[in-house]
RNA sequence: GGUGCUAUCGUCUAGUGGCCUAGGACAACGGCCUCUCACGCCGUAAACCCCGGUUCGAGUCCGGGUAGCACUACCA
């Protein structure tokens, strides 16, 4: 009996979501979608102390940027309508809610079902006393051989227990490991992983603190409620996947336990070390999806969206961090990734984040966008440069002649600014390689050549101004650059009639004299 | 320290015992194109962590080292 497939992505809502928790739900997504299962969003915010406010919304708005759809939880929505299919911060589907916080009543039941089944204990040492115990012993560890030393239900009388709590001291419940137990976990990356219970210790399932259970607790709880079939996680995660066998174990719940699987790890581009958001800004490269806005300490972090990227090309690059077909290729839509993933060619090994490699792979995605397209991206930009108001079929133009030299539509405004305002001053070392001492009396020439010319269209510019050259004598590259020069104010750009097509007659000898006036 | 995971060009990777003289891509470098700068195209340089073993044959399987990483919280 086949259960159909159903994965989930788990933020918890500490800030932004990290390009390596954003790889993490794409792998989520694909198999889901591949295997036509869900794709749930549960939101872990088990950890009061560090809720950020706008993470949960930030996480939302990320997904549906970047085309991941949500079938079911947190922010549900398909790209079918192109809208959400339930509320911003809405919930949707049969095993809500998904906001772990909103599930205090849940997990109330299932602490107390190991604790009376004898798998879970009271414990009531303050962070002090294990803080002190740990300064005592070096490498103290509560479990099987310490236990009986601590404050705990396994140690004090029922009594002392009782009255601890009819107190209302504080507490908390620590999952009983028992001592000397090979756990076999099967990982569908990695294949068998065994570990001895004996490194495991007893971790604290709740705390009544907050009346929250923690991560461990919740995360095998929900996942067995919400059906879940598949646990796809980052590789940091290994080392308690054991803990987290037992628990299903301890609730009997071992024969729907969802299979896992540990992605391999994003690593800093340079040196060793998990990718951090201090890489990003010492490198230069956002590591969030999204700009975020920290509404608990005031910071704005750069994300890719506003750096110009494509979610199409953030979603492949990602991909292919991580994962490969058999064969050369590289570029792959959504729809193709879907078709081709699986998870045994997921590699095992961390892979370092390349930010240049995503820069090609957004200049990939900008090639095959159409001119319109991209006038119509471009549009924003201009506007912020104080041309608001610029002919669409204009800027179409440009970003046809302009689009295969960069690798971001905002960078267009740094290579095309030319084709919308007069250089207010010239390149030092394009002047110097190309404006000569005859060059203010060749363009005074061209200029009375071209004022008398009628037709502009580049055959006849070209047709004209070539034999001209031939005719004086000059050298073809210096007139050209020079002209380049006054058009342009360096000597860069696309074909020179391009140009002059572009900035029409008028314009373009207008920049002439001034460059014959400011140069001369 | 303990436990676990991992190991092919600088980087992402292909490779599942003979198709490997180790392939592709990014980055680097050189050339072509050309009025310039790019793009593009062509090319160059660049790797199987080490030591054993199995085998006729090992990048590929096994063992041991080494190195890197992760985890080791009333965080996820």
């Amino acid at each position: 009996m086949d259960r159909k497939v159903r994965v989930r992505f788990a933020p918890s809502p500490t800030g932004a979501l990290h390009i390596g928790g954003v790889r993490t739900a794409l792998y989520n997504y694909l198999f889901a979608r591949q295997h036509g299962g869900d794709m749930l969003l549960r939101i872990e915010d088990t950890d009061s102390t560090r809720f950020v406010p706008g993470a949960e919304e930030y996480i939302i708005e990320a997904l549906r940027w970047l085309g991941i759809e949500i079938d079911e939880g947190i922010g549900a929505w398909n790209r079918k309508d192109g809208r959400l299919t339930a509320d911003l911060c809405g919930q949707y589907g049969a095993h809500g809610p998904y906001r772990q916080s909103e599930r205090r009543e849940i997990y109330h039941k299932y602490v107390q079902q190991l604790l009376d089944s004898g798998h879970a204990y009271y414990a009531f040492d303050t962070p002090e006393e294990l803080e002190a115990k740990r300064q005592e012993i070096p490498n103290f560890q509560y479990d099987a051989r310490t236990r009986g030393q601590m404050k705990n239900s396994l140690a004090l009388s029922p009594e002392e227990v009782n009255s601890r709590i009819a107190a209302g001291g504080k507490y908390v419940v620590r999952f009983k490991v028992e001592p000397d137990e090979d756990v076999h976990v099967h990982d569908l990356i990695r294949g068998e992983v065994v570990i001895n219970s004996n490194i495991l210790d007893d971790k604290v399932l709740y705390k009544s603190s907050d009346d929250l259970p923690t991560y461990h607790l919740a995360n095998i709880v929900d996942d067995h409620l919400m059906e879940v079939t598949h646990v796809i996680r980052g590789e940091e995660w290994l080392p308690s996947a054991p803990l987290h066998v037992l628990l299903y174990r301890a609730f009997g719940w071992e024969d729907t336990m969802p299979a896992f699987a540990h992605l391999p790890l994003l690593l800093k581009p340079d040196g060793n070390g998990k990718l951090s958001k201090r890489d990003g800004d010492r490198l230069g490269f956002p590591v969030f999806p999204l700009e975020f806005h920290n509404q608990k300490d005031g910071s704005v972090s750069s994300g890719y969206r506003e750096s110009g990227y494509y979610p199409e090309a953030v979603i492949n690059f990602l991909a292919l961090l991580g994962w490969h077909n058999t064969g050369d290729r590289e570029i792959y839509s959504m729809e193709e990734l879907i078709r081709d993933f699986s998870l045994d060619r997921v590699s095992k090994s961390g892979a370092k984040f390349d930010y240049e490699k995503g820069k090609w792979f957004n200049h990939q995605y900008l090639q095959m966008r159409s001119n319109e397209d991209i006038a119509r991206d471009f549009m924003p930009v201009l506007a912020a440069h104080g041309h608001a108001d610029e002919a669409p079929d204009k800027v179409a133009q440009v970003a046809g002649l302009m689009k295969d030299r960069v690798n971001f539509v905002p960078e267009l405004w740094e290579q095309a600014a030319f084709f919308f305002e007069a250089p207010e001053e010239y390149d030092e070392k394009s002047l110097k390689k190309r404006w000569k001492e005859e060059s203010p009396r060749q363009m005074q020439e061209l200029l009375e050549l071209l004022e008398g010319q009628a037709d502009w269209s580049a055959e006849a510019l070209d047709a004209l101004v070539m034999p001209w050259i031939e005719s004086k004598g000059y050298g073809v590259g210096l007139v050209m650059n020079a002209f380049r020069i006054c058009l342009v104010g360096a000597a860069r750009g696309p074909h020179i009639w391009d140009i002059t097509g572009i900035l029409g007659k008028e314009e373009s000898l207008k920049r002439v004299r001034t460059a014959i006036k400011k140069l001369g």
